[in-house]
DNA sequence: AGCACGCCGACT
DNA sequence: GTCGGCGTGCTC
């Protein structure tokens, strides 16, 4: 009896045949060749021959018998699980995906690539090193394993403050998964960036766990994968790409740090790790646990609405106290005199701290600064009347623009609000800093090490690793860094913290409170680990009356929340709605201006109709042009209740313009809630 | 993406 | 007559 396979074929078609993309092609499996559902194959497709994946093996096909060619061969004897190919349809239906674009997640990039090979020696499994640390667990902390177990059809989010415990609590719901012979899923923002984290559970559990990271070269990496995907490792702890490793019979998936912004993939295909953890575990009916101790907006509120079940570790484990933040203006600071980087107590108290013999951690909170466009004389920024953010600084006619509305403003040569000509929009990097930190440091005759660590000087293998040694092990000491020394690194000689410019965080985006909330909370938290002493934190700030600082300086989190849930509501910004944007690119800027117009006009038509939209409209990107391609947006706001017909009728629009010949070599990109409107 | 097909103007 | 311009359409 012959059998056809339905292939997903992995060619870039033109626009004309883009209906394609999204179907699967019938071929002939050859007698001789072991071919299934979820294989991966090679097969001829008019003169070339390209990768496909086999997603249905049956044994008729509709498509004429001189049509079909034969399944040339296996790209790999590895198979796609049928759990993954099943989750499929409804992850491309989620991001709006082509099938190819996930169906290529679910593999290691190498093996598409090269010819893969297993790097490391094989690692011989070893008997689970299961240590009971003798029942550690406080009662909250086994109050949040027990509801876990005790319901594992659900997601939790665990609101744990910094300290609290909330990684015992995740190896205990591990432990007890493997118990049961399942396997257990960790994901944490950056891997690279948690060494201590891996240790933790190298050290807890043994040969069983694998990581999965960006900081592992190809092979390594299909190495860990593949231990997973044999049922060798029962325990994967990776970055976001390891939401889609295959783990079989997955008992519990956990994501550490929930509200950090890397778990949303920034670049195509787009998708947000939780939905897929989500996804996943609604498969296997096993429970995802959300971790973190400043939740974002969106998962506090779904646990609020009782979507999520909420779990709270509300001590501290080892008692020690929360350090102090003292908010520094520095606005004042310039007023009367002070035109340094430091506040003039701050740096007192930094030379002081040094002369002890304790550690500095200086925060550089550079992250689009910038595109803020700040008076340094009275702290006013740039704000869209219409929509309560801050407006971005465009180089190219040199306006400010609201990326969410049509507002705009020439730069102003004067403050608006005080009239002096001190308006920046400009960025103070580690290098600098460090160099005038040497300087100082020499005039107060001390002979201390500055460590410098940014995306800069940690692009190499292991060079991450080595600063954090040599900053541990090296006291006094001062590190200076960007987002990356904020992560869960534990050095308990630091007993002081500087974040430089609070406010850099603050750009063009409805999250900005939230995540300045949560980095600078996160922060603040490096300071005074060590049993005994009491941390100090200095925000320096030239907003000392914005109500995210108080509330991070109180670690008042529940009234953070409110504030921002309530703004959100009268505002409409997700997740009383949600933003949808349609990026255009291409060589031809007239060409996407008509693409843009063409996907513009049903939605115009459906808005007067429905009045779905609380906003849509069209325009140039923040960068209108990006490697030599111009680009421009469509953006809209959709109210919630009606979000998901929404959504569907914007992709139907899209789809049908990318089908037309006008939209011949421009690329279309559909993104729900974008991370970033640049 | 590639490649074939086909319907027009310019040329050995 | 027929050589070659690239618009249009197809690839299981």
């Amino acid at each position: 009896m012959m059998k056809y396979a339905k292939v997903v074929i992995d060619a870039v078609l033109n626009a004309g045949a883009i209906p394609a993309q999204d179907a699967a092609w019938d071929y002939l499996i050859p007698s001789d060749l072991a071919v299934m559902r979820g294989s991966c194959v090679i097969v001829p497709f008019g003169k070339r021959e390209i990768d496909g994946f086999v997603i249905a093996v049956s044994d008729k096909s509709d498509v004429a018998p001189e049509l079909l060619k034969p399944i040339h061969g296996l790209a790999t004897d590895l198979v796609i699980k049928p759990e993954l190919l099943d989750l499929m349809p409804q992850i491309c239906d989620r991001f709006k995906l082509r099938p190819i674009d996930v169906l290529k997640l679910y593999l290691p990039s190498i093996i598409r690539t090269g010819k893969p090979k297993r790097n490391g020696k094989r690692r011989v499994p070893v008997s689970m090193a299961l240590t009971d640390q003798q029942v550690v667990l406080n009662a909250e902390q086994q109050h949040c394993v027990d509801a876990v177990m005790a319901q594992p059809d659900n997601v939790y989010l665990l609101k744990g403050v910094t300290g609290s415990g909330k990684t015992e609590v995740y190896m205990h719901i591990i432990k007890k998964v493997l118990e049961a012979g399942k396997t257990a899923l960790v994901l944490v923002p950056e891997i690279g960036l948690t060494p201590q984290v891996l240790a933790n559970f190298k050290a807890r559990f043994g040969n069983v766990v694998a990581m999965v990271h960006s900081k592992l070269g190809g092979g390594e990496k299909y190495d860990e994968w593949l231990r997973a995907d044999q049922g060798e490792a029962r325990i994967v702890i990776g970055a976001r790409s390891a939401v889609f490793v295959p783990l079989q019979n997955l008992g519990a998936i956990i994501i550490d740090e929930e509200h950090d912004g890397s778990y949303q993939s920034d670049s195509n295909p787009r998708y947000l790790t939780h939905d897929i953890a989500i996804m996943r575990a609604q498969w296997h009916h096993c429970p995802v646990v959300l971790g973190s101790a400043t939740p974002s907006v969106q998962s506090f509120y779904l646990a609020q609405q009782g979507e999520y079940k909420l779990l709270e570790l509300t001590k501290r484990v080892n008692n020690v106290p929360l350090p102090k933040i003292e908010l520094v203006d520095m606005g004042h600071e310039i007023r009367s005199g002070n035109g340094g980087i430091f506040g003039t107590e701050v740096l007192a108290d930094l030379i002081t701290t040094l002369r002890v013999g304790h550690s500095a951690m200086i925060f550089l909170n550079r992250r689009g600064y910038s595109q803020t466009v700040r008076c340094l004389q009275c702290g006013w920024s740039a704000k869209c009347e219409n929509c309560d953010v801050s407006m971005v600084y465009h180089k190219d006619d040199e306006q400010l623009k609201c990326h969410y509305c049509a507002a705009r403003m020439p730069f102003p040569s004067r403050c608006p609000h005080c009239g002096s000509t001190y308006i920046k929009h400009g960025a103070m990097g580690t290098q600098k800093i460090c160099a005038e930190l040497e300087k100082m440091l020499k005039q107060a005759a001390l002979n201390v090490p500055v460590l410098r660590m940014d995306t800069d000087n940690t692009q190499t293998k292991g060079a991450l690793v080595k600063i954090l040694d040599e900053f541990a092990k090296t006291a006094p000491s001062v590190l200076v860094g960007t987002q990356m020394i904020a992560k869960g690194h534990h050095f308990p000689q630091v007993s002081l913290v500087i974040i430089v410019n609070a406010d850099g965080g603050f750009v063009a985006d409805y999250r900005s409170a939230e995540r300045t909330f949560a980095l600078l909370t996160q922060v603040a938290g490096r300071a005074g680990r060590a049993v005994g002493t009491t941390g100090k934190v200095y925000l320096q700030t030239y907003m000392p009356n914005h109500y995210v600082y108080k509330f991070i300086q109180n670690y008042d989190y529940l009234g953070f929340y409110q504030r921002e849930i309530t703004e959100r509501q009268t505002t409409k910004y997700p997740p009383f709605t949600t933003i949808v944007r349609v990026l255009v690119s291409g060589t031809v800027d007239t060409k996407i201006i008509n693409v843009i117009k063409e996907i513009m006009r049903p939605l115009r038509d459906y808005d007067k109709e429905y009045q779905n939209f609380i906003y849509l409209g069209a325009m140039k990107c923040p960068y209108g042009r990006l490697q030599n391609k111009y680009r421009y947006q469509i953006l809209a706001r959709i109210k919630q209740t009606v979000a998901d017909e929404t959504i569907n009728y914007m992709h139907k629009c899209v789809k049908v313009v990318e089908e037309l010949p006008m939209a011949h070599s421009v690329k279309i990109f559909f993104e729900i809630n974008p991370a970033s409107l640049s």
